[in-house]
Formats: C-alpha cells, sequence, structure tokens
DNA sequence: ATAATATTAGTCAACATTAGTCAAGAAACT
DNA sequence: AGTTTCTTGACTAATGTTGACTAATATTAT
C-alpha cells in the first residue's frame, strides 16, 4: 500500500471509472501526461492488467481523434460462459492469466470462494514449477480445462 | 533467549508487528538494511518461520514497487488429519492413491463432493498427462500438496 | 484525387528495480 | 566428530519504466 508502483495506480484509476461505467475511453497520451510517465506505459498497463481473462476488451484507433478505449465484457450473459473462458486459457497459459481465469469464475459465481482457492493451489507455483516455464504454461492449462469441463455438468 | 541469532530477532520483530496486525508488508532490501544482513536472509527467516504450518501465508511480487507480505490466517482444527495426508502423498502418487486421498478428505468432512469433483478433476488423466508416469505421478502429489496445504486454514 | 504532413497509438528492446534460489562455508549444537 | 542451523553472496527470475522507432488514420495542400 505504502509504495504502489505507477502502472498499479493506473490501473486503479482506470478501474475506478469502470465500477461506474461500461467502458472508459482515453486518450493516450494524456493519461500519460496525467500521470507523468510515457505513453507506451499505458499500454503496459492494458496489457497486464486488462486482459481478456481479467473481462476486458480493448479497443483503439490512431490518428487525429485517435483513443483507447477499455470495455468491461459480460461473459456471464455469454450462454457458454465456460467455453469463451476454455478459449481464453488455450493450450497454455501464465499464472497471472490463470488467476485472471479463477477470478473471473468467482466473480460471475459460477465457483465461491473456498473452490477459488482449491484450484488457485491447483496451479501455484507450488504445485506447477517443473523447471520449464513452457511446461507449466501446458499443465496448467491443462488442468484449468479439466476443471472447467468439469464444472460444466455439475452447474 | 541468551544467545539470540540475527534470525531470530528479525523473526521476533515480525511477529512484534504480527501481534497488533493481520498481516506485515515488508521491502526485502529495506529490512536486510535495517538488519544489517543480505536481503537473502529474509527469505530463509521466512521459509523457516512463517510456514503453512505455523499458520502464516506468505505473498510476494518483484519489480518496482515489489512486497513481501506475510499474512496470519486461522488454522483449523484438522491439522494432524491434513499433516498425515501430506506423509501419505509424500513426493510422487499414482491417479489410484490420489483418488483414496480425496475420498479420505471427503469422508473426512474436510471437503464436499462437489470440492472433491474439481480436486479430482485437477488430478485427472485428462489434466496430467505429460507421457512420462513418474512425472506424471510428481505432478500429482505437488498438486495435492498445494491442496491440502490450503486446506489447513480458513479462506 | 493524390500527396504531403500532422496526429494519434503500437511494438520492442534496453534498462531499472525489486524478490527467489541455491550452494558453499561458518557457527552452534548434539 | 558429526549434524543441523545460520549466514553469505553469486546468479536467476519477475515486474516495471523508458524511449526510439513503426504503423495507422486524419487533415491539409496541390
Amino acid at each position: 500500500m505504502e509504495n504502489q508502483n505507477i502502472s498499479d495506480i493506473i490501473e486503479s484509476y482506470l478501474k475506478q471509472i469502470l465500477a461506474d461505467s461500461q467502458q472508459v475511453e482515453i486518450r493516450r497520451a494524456e493519461i500519460a501526461n496525467q500521470f507523468n510517465v510515457v505513453p507506451s506505459q499505458i499500454n503496459y498497463v492494458i496489457k497486464t492488467r486488462f486482459t481478456i481473462q481479467d473481462g476486458y476488451v480493448v479497443e483503439s484507433k490512431r490518428g487525429g481523434g485517435g483513443y483507447i478505449r477499455i470495455e468491461k465484457v459480460k461473459l456471464l450473459d455469454n450462454l457458454d460462459f465456460i467455453d469463451s473462458l476454455v478459449t481464453a486459457v488455450g493450450d497454455q497459459i501464465t499464472r497471472h492469466d490463470g488467476l485472471a481465469v479463477i477470478r473471473s469464475l468467482f466473480e460471475a459465481g459460477a465457483i465461491n470462494r473456498r473452490e477459488s482457492n482449491i484450484i488457485l493451489a491447483a496451479i501455484d507455483k507450488t504445485a506447477i514449477n517443473t523447471g520449464n516455464v513452457e511446461v507449466d504454461e501446458r499443465l496448467r492449462a491443462q488442468i484449468l480445462i479439466s476443471i472447467l469441463n468439469h464444472l460444466r455438468y455439475e452447474s
């Protein structure tokens, strides 16, 4: 809390706006200037914190009147919620993005907190740690997909 | 008490803070500097004195604004039982025996049916299937132990 | 229309800033 | 003496920050 990095602060700022509305539209240079960072840092924040696994879709346009728009997507409205998560997982996934998938399941009400923690434990660094990052990412994806497929039948 | 080593002193310092609050968040380099030790000694202290068996969960982040956070967690009263299962799992376990571990948890009331199925999905042949039986058994063991450790405390 | 210029955002690699791992050696206990 | 625990530092990994260069789109000039 004391020594937050600027990326976290920008993330919070954007998510605060998104708490009240369905989307944010920014001009990259403006936000960069507001937080006193280089413009490309905005791309970094978006790339690391507003992924599809997190439940966001990002669109942008260059040139005069250009913008970056971040939209919250309601995965729950989608009939095949689980399918969309399976797609999001793909055949390999980082811990960070795996966490986002679990969070999406939780926020959609598909699993409760206790179940979130169990799944998290299963794809943790403690659990998945072969020494080869790519192998780990594939394993993580397989485990998540196996769990997602079970949830399809149970819920 | 008489001849405390520096690891004990750092442990006391952190536990004193934890006496008043639910968690401590530190910057590793800062604490290392404060006690005049190398940074990795902080990892040693944490690894030997703030384990899940002691009732602590540790999270961290690297990079700018990085931190180590130690949280006190409320341990449940099934600790001996969990310990015995951790021992039973060991460093590798077959699917069959893994299933037995899950069944034990269920029968002991530590998890419900839905949770059983989630864990089962995580150690399934679908999820764990590297093509090397021994590797699979090690992975399965790691995943189960990670989950067992999460079941030690309230979340 | 087309070309030139201006105005936006995107990519990528170098660098910075944190924490993690591991193994060797020292110190403290049997 | 042998064993365990502690201490240290070299090396690794993850995350964040910066800026040079590129790409797309809009506007203006011809």
